[in-house]
DNA sequence: CTGTAGCATGGGT
DNA sequence: GACCCATGCTACA
């Protein structure tokens, strides 16, 4: 109301007034200013009946017979056109609308006249302050932007519309009416958050005399077109329709798109930007949708989900700075292509149509974009042709990728900076936030999380076995590597399985933890060999099983037992020695102590006992030195023992596999070579070695098995043993001979440098480029693509030029002859005698 | 020999 | 089956 002069909207009374009440919402987006008595008879609902009886346009609801003024502004909300023709009144058409609620198909036409109102998009603004190179005379993809009747003229901004204009970080999101009803009282419709957080307000409510219906316009995929929602004025219809509770509140993280999924027809506006929920809309001053906005709309809702913004409120604040608008555009996860040296980011070809300027010619054209920090960067928006189609590819990105140190698996995000419409380029680790329907986030070690379960892998937890241990992982924030596509990126691109990602280690089980877990397969009778007086179970058939780890010791009775962790209580149980345990055991299974067959029966395994029983390593893996022993191990098994060790762990997927299927044979061997290196047959894989074979695969398993035996019999009966002087370490190796499976564990004495035998010549003292990370498709030639780590006390050989690989082959053949040679001389003690498969692991302390 | 540009290929959607 | 797109391949500088 306003004391102003005026004079009556309705033209049938002009009367001037200084009191003036507001009627209905004019296309202008204005209100009608009525006198006294025409706006009483507005809110009465009488003012057609008042003033335009004369006029032609009534018609009969088709239900109740109430007679409706068509074709007028005023009336314009009182029905529905019906799809068999003719109209209905709001109050009967709220009956079959609630009873029958379509929201995908709600009734048609009823506010269609609010589309000549929706402004010009501001994002149909030249891009010429974007093209590095000027202005440019392009267009954008007709399919996207020019939309068959965009009318852009009022600028008229909607009533029902919250604009949050102070500030971005306050986010007001409303539902949105499409033309008004002229006896909409303007209300709030959502509860305006401070602090960032983004709360949800219940639907504007089309207070329509006694007509209880919410109306919102919600994008129709069916009719391209924004359509009116009716629900029940209540707030479990909020849910029906996908409107998120009101209650709810979302952190200042909550993507907004991913805020938008949940509610599919709710738009949120920050400052002067409306994002909708079928993308993020970008609207100009008056906020008003345009044709050319649901163009923009439509080629979002066209985007995959993937490449849909993930903004967050922080990242807004952060690129925007001084509150300017930011429209964000799309994102895209950082493959290994796009991060790597080339510098060429593949950009998806929708979102490059969308959102940079149309290019003709291949050569494209300059992009200026600014990142977060706001520096500028040129890069160069091109295209390939490729199968009647085009690639689209932003050249150069590298500096600015490595200026923001991003690598693949990380999202880089596109935004629009308003008014000017410049290219903001965001980048976001893949650890900090989770994509929202970003394809898929694998989480190694536990099962991949379910798309939304934002939690799951924000946040997941897994339990490492790791010789007894239980260990629980949280892997906050890490393990999480990205995947484009569902079961891509480590699993279906199998080719690709380097998993570079440093937070992978934190998931790494050494080698030696992970032979720990590998049992016979259950229900399969092994055959028996006898090699060198040692009995060996063989499983031809079959690929060794991961097991539950268990502790072995000797009870009071002097018999071999192993000590087993219920899953559930975490109570150590004792079963036999030859008893396979699965990787799941829980008391209820614990068939051979049925007095210990509950979590509720006490434990027998006293914390001393445990302690001792404990191997070392696995104490305290913050250990430094004992880390330092389990890198060594990792690298050792990793590095040297790709041949024989490959071939004992088997079975993609389990995370740690690797196979030893593409062993590359160094150029030194040729046909017929004899050389443990060309003789031994992938896993599962060739000849079957017999008990008296003595092939020079055997042979020095045989030995090394032998004295292996021993030591561990020995250091199970001497409890103390157990902790390893700084002196000694021993690497448990299973070596799977043909498909034997063998387990066998090596000493590795250490002794100072300067005695080291044999160093080959070109040796040198490196650090493992392998340490910390877990390449199953390791590959020599690649290696030196892994950056390297210095700390890892493990010496290895390499010689410039050749192979790495050939040179851990080489020395681990020798090393298998010096082996066997130690252990006939019965060396495996002795000071002076390093038996090194592979490479020698040092001890910080030893140098 | 190395790096790059452009195209081709093939798996995934 | 068409399209997308990650990446391999190769000619070339």
């Amino acid at each position: 109301m306003s004391a102003t002069m005026e004079v009556c909207f309705n033209s049938n009374c002009k009367e001037s007034s200084e009191k003036w009440k507001r009627g209905w919402r004019r296309r202008t987006g204005e209100y009608a200013h009525l006198c006294d008595p025409c706006a009483s008879a507005y809110e009465d609902g009488k003012f057609c009946e008042t003033f335009h009886t004369n006029a032609s346009g009534w018609r009969c609801c088709e239900s109740c017979g109430k007679q409706i003024h068509c074709g007028c502004i005023v009336s314009f909300h009182m029905f529905v056109l019906l799809d068999a023709g003719g109209i209905e009144c709001l109050t009967c058409s709220k009956k079959s609308y609630i009873l029958t609620p379509n929201p995908a198909w709600p009734p048609p036409l009823h506010f269609l006249p609010s589309h000549p109102e929706r402004m010009k998009d501001i994002s149909m603004k030249t891009w010429s302050g974007i093209a590095a190179s000027g202005p440019v005379p392009w267009h954008q993809a007709p399919s996207l932007f020019n939309g068959p009747s965009i009318q852009a003229n009022d600028q008229l901004k909607m009533p029902f519309e919250v604009d949050v204009s102070d500030g971005i970080g306050r986010y007001g999101l409303s539902e949105r009416l499409s033309m008004a009803s002229p006896e909409m009282k303007q209300e709030p419709s959502c509860e305006r958050l401070a602090n960032g957080k983004m709360r949800f307000g219940p639907p504007e409510i089309l207070q329509n005399g006694n007509i209880g219906l919410k109306v919102k316009e919600q994008y129709c995929p069916f009719t391209s077109d924004f359509m009116p929602i009716y629900s029940r004025n209540d707030t479990s219809s909020n849910r029906s329709l996908g409107v998120a509770s009101s209650s709810k509140n979302e952190t200042d993280d909550t993507p907004i798109s991913s805020i938008l999924s949940q509610s599919p027809s709710v738009s949120i506006t920050v400052g002067k930007q409306v994002f909708s929920s079928s993308g993020l809309d970008s609207c100009g001053e008056g906020q008003i949708r345009t044709e050319k906005s649901r163009g923009d709309v439509r080629s979002r809702n066209q985007l995959l989900p993937r490449y849909r913004p993930q903004i967050t409120n922080e990242e807004l604040q952060k690129i925007s700075g001084d509150l300017k608008c930011i429209t964000p555009l799309f994102e895209k996860m950082l493959t290994a292509s796009d991060a790597g040296r080339i510098g060429r980011l593949v950009l998806p070809k929708k979102c490059a149509e969308a959102y940079f300027p149309s290019i003709n010619q291949a050569e494209g054209l300059p992009l200026n974009v600014q990142d977060i920090k706001g520096k500028e960067w040129v890069f160069q928006f091109r295209f390939w042709p490729n199968n009647n189609s085009r690639m689209y590819v932003l050249e150069g990105i590298t500096p600015c990728i490595q200026s923001m140190q991003l690598q693949a698996g990380d999202v880089v995000t596109f935004s629009r900076l308003e008014p000017e419409g410049k290219l903001i380029m965001g980048g976001r680790k893949a650890s900090v936030v989770p994509s929202f329907d970003q394809g898929e986030v694998n989480v190694i070690g536990s099962e991949t999380s379910s798309p939304g379960d934002a939690n799951a892998r924000n946040k997941s937890a897994d339990i490492i076995s790791v010789n007894g241990h239980m260990k629980e992982k949280v892997l906050e924030d890490k393990l999480v590597i990205p995947a484009k596509r569902k079961n891509n990126y480590i699993n279906a691109k199998s080719k690709r399985l380097r998993i570079e990602n440093e937070d992978m280690m934190e998931l790494k089980l050494t080698y030696k933890e992970a032979q720990s877990l590998i049992r016979a397969p259950a229900k399969i009778v092994p055959s028996s060999s006898i090699v060198d007086g040692c009995e060996f179970e063989e499983f031809e058939e079959c690929e060794p099983v991961i097991g539950r780890p268990t502790l072995f010791g000797i009870d009071h009775s002097g018999e071999k037992i192993q000590w087993v962790q219920c899953e559930d209580c975490l109570k150590w149980r004792k079963v036999p020695a030859n008893a396979l345990v699965p990787s799941k055991w829980t008391c209820s299974d614990n068939a051979w102590d049925l007095h210990r067959s509950t979590c509720s029966s006490a434990e027998e395994l006293t914390n001393i006992l445990l302690e001792q029983l404990l191997p070392a390593m696995n104490k305290d893996p913050r250990n430094k030195e004992e880390s330092s022993e389990r890198d060594a191990d990792v690298t050792v098994a990793v590095e040297g023992h790709d041949t024989l060790a490959n071939s004992t762990i088997q079975g993609e997927g389990k995370g740690l596999i690797a196979s030893s299927e593409n062993r590359t044979k160094h150029p030194c061997h040729r046909p017929g070579c004899t050389c443990i290196v060309c003789l031994q047959p992938p896993s599962g894989k060739g000849t079957k070695h017999g008990h008296s074979c003595d092939c020079v695969v055997c042979t020095p398993l045989r030995y090394r098995f032998r004295t292996l035996m021993e030591r561990l019999e020995k250091k199970q009966t001497e409890p103390s043993s157990s902790s390893q002087t700084s002196h000694e370490k021993e690497l448990d190796v299973d070596a799977c001979v043909g498909s034997s499976t063998v387990k066998c564990s090596l000493n590795v004495e250490e002794v100072p440098s300067s005695s080291h035998v044999e160093e080959p010549k070109g040796r040198i003292s490196s650090a493992s480029p392998l340490k910390g990370q877990i390449d199953l498709n390791i590959q020599p030639e690649r290696e030196e693509d892994f950056s390297p780590r210095s700390d890892c006390g493990v010496v290895k050989y390499s010689q410039p030029g050749s192979s790495d690989r050939f040179f851990r082959q080489q020395q681990q053949h020798r090393s298998l002859e010096s082996d066997v040679i130690g252990n006939l001389l019965g060396k495996q003690e002795g000071v002076g005698c390093v038996n090194i498969i592979g490479c020698v692991a040092l001890d910080k302390e030893s140098g």
